[in-house]
DNA sequence: GATAGAGATTGATATAAGTCAAGTTGTGTC
DNA sequence: GACACAACTTGACTTATATCAATCTCTATC
């Protein structure tokens, strides 16, 4: 598979932090089984509800995670971009569901490693469980932020909070910074819950205020103090 | 300690999940590092952001899992009751914080478990890694569905939804079931993030549906099967 | 360069839920 | 039993955000 050639120099598999404690044996146990995927923009990887027998790494392109309300609404949990593992937290048991769909919203490759492989080797090294328990615990801790900013806050505080965080920490310039969108207003929109109408809306309010400029997917942070004034 | 002779016979560690594959050199650690408080109802246990370096047990009472905004309103996220752990998820370091704040709403007594002897445990027990990994995935689902009862429904499903969710699953008569609430009004509206007169509004109208009926904490479900269409 | 289709924007309007304020009910205490 | 205080309820009003509908603006494709 041409997939192959392409994705394995793409990235290592130990500087991922759930991989980095594994032994010469183990590694290449899960090379041995792991598989390359290449995905259409537009076409599903897996469905909600699914046994969630693999989980995934993204080494080209964009994941996208979401569910769907009985009325047909989607929401989108997390886009996954170059590099990120997704489904991983669910390898513990067979009898796991995925409790999202995926769906490649661009021409996507990702490597399928099986679970059940690597539950083998958790069940060997300590050093790999604690691992994934840290990550868990991170999706716990940003699952319980995600769920104050939808309560506790408003529609334009939590944009304003999605763009400070898209600018790095190391940027404490009070220069003008740019911000490129890695995807769609609409899909950005729906993971902060709001429609896109008033995300368009609440851009046009701080383009007035003469915080941001907008263009395309360029947006430019022109009053970082001031925008985090707000989300404070 | 009085609060000893109360609460060991009420809870055996052993029927705990996560204390389960402990063996008994393990146990006795844990029991010999075991500190048993008492609250009165409005203490706080801890703060958010203090050092997560113990987990707890609720042997007697509840306590309230809460975050307070910036603008000080308070988000219940969880109410413990007798015989559940909390902050178990943050034991794997001693650099992780209480992501909440936790406090008494009765008069409450706990086991407190010292989160670095547990880890030394969890090193060299797979079983309990493993054990302590399906809590968090546990919890991972719970959050997930939360995140979309509060983005994909409104006030009066999420309240219809938590009423069905307080028969237990066994009971399946179409006789009226009454359910008694085991904490306020307020509280549980604020876990379901709804305001306390909005709870009262949406009781009050499920009451003109002759749907349900409300005497104080009991409230008696009419109709299972309408509601259970309504919540679908 | 014309055309199509998705994404984005804007306006007008609707609505769920919040806020504020004024009671009412219930419970625990002296 | 009366008082105080918290919890709850109800009404009137406000507001943030959704909805619906009509463009507009890209970008990709032939």
């Amino acid at each position: 598979m041409q997939a192959c050639v392409l994705s394995i120099p793409s990235v290592e598999l130990s500087d991922l932090s759930l991989m980095s404690h594994l032994n010469h044996n183990q590694l290449s146990k899960v090379k041995s089984n792991m598989k390359f995927i290449r995905l259409k923009e537009g076409e599903h990887l897996f469905e909600h509800g699914e046994v969630a027998d693999k989980f995934y790494l993204v080494t080209l392109g964009q994941i996208k995670l979401f569910r769907v309300s009985l009325e047909g609404s989607e929401r989108v949990i997390d886009v996954i971009h170059q590099g990120k593992l997704f489904a991983e937290t669910l390898l513990l048991s067979d009898e796991n569901l995925y409790p999202f769909g995926a769906e490649a919203i661009l021409d996507t490759e990702l490597i399928a490693f099986d679970s059940k492989v690597f539950r083998d080797i958790l069940k060997e090294s300590n050093h790999t469980c604690f691992a994934l328990m840290s990550e868990m615990n991170s999706y716990l801790n940003q699952y319980l932020d995600q769920v104050d900013c939808l309560t506790l806050q408003n529609a334009s505080y939590r944009l304003v909070n999605y763009l400070l965080n898209q600018i790095p920490e190391e940027y404490s310039d009070d220069e003008p910074y740019v911000i490129q969108l890695r995807t769609t207003k609409t899909i950005i929109a729906s993971c902060l819950s709001i429609k896109p109408e008033t995300f368009s809306r609440i851009l046009k309010t701080l383009r007035n205020q003469k915080l941001i400029e907008v263009k395309g997917k360029n947006i430019t942070i022109k009053d970082i103090d001031e925008l985090k004034r707000m989300a404070a």
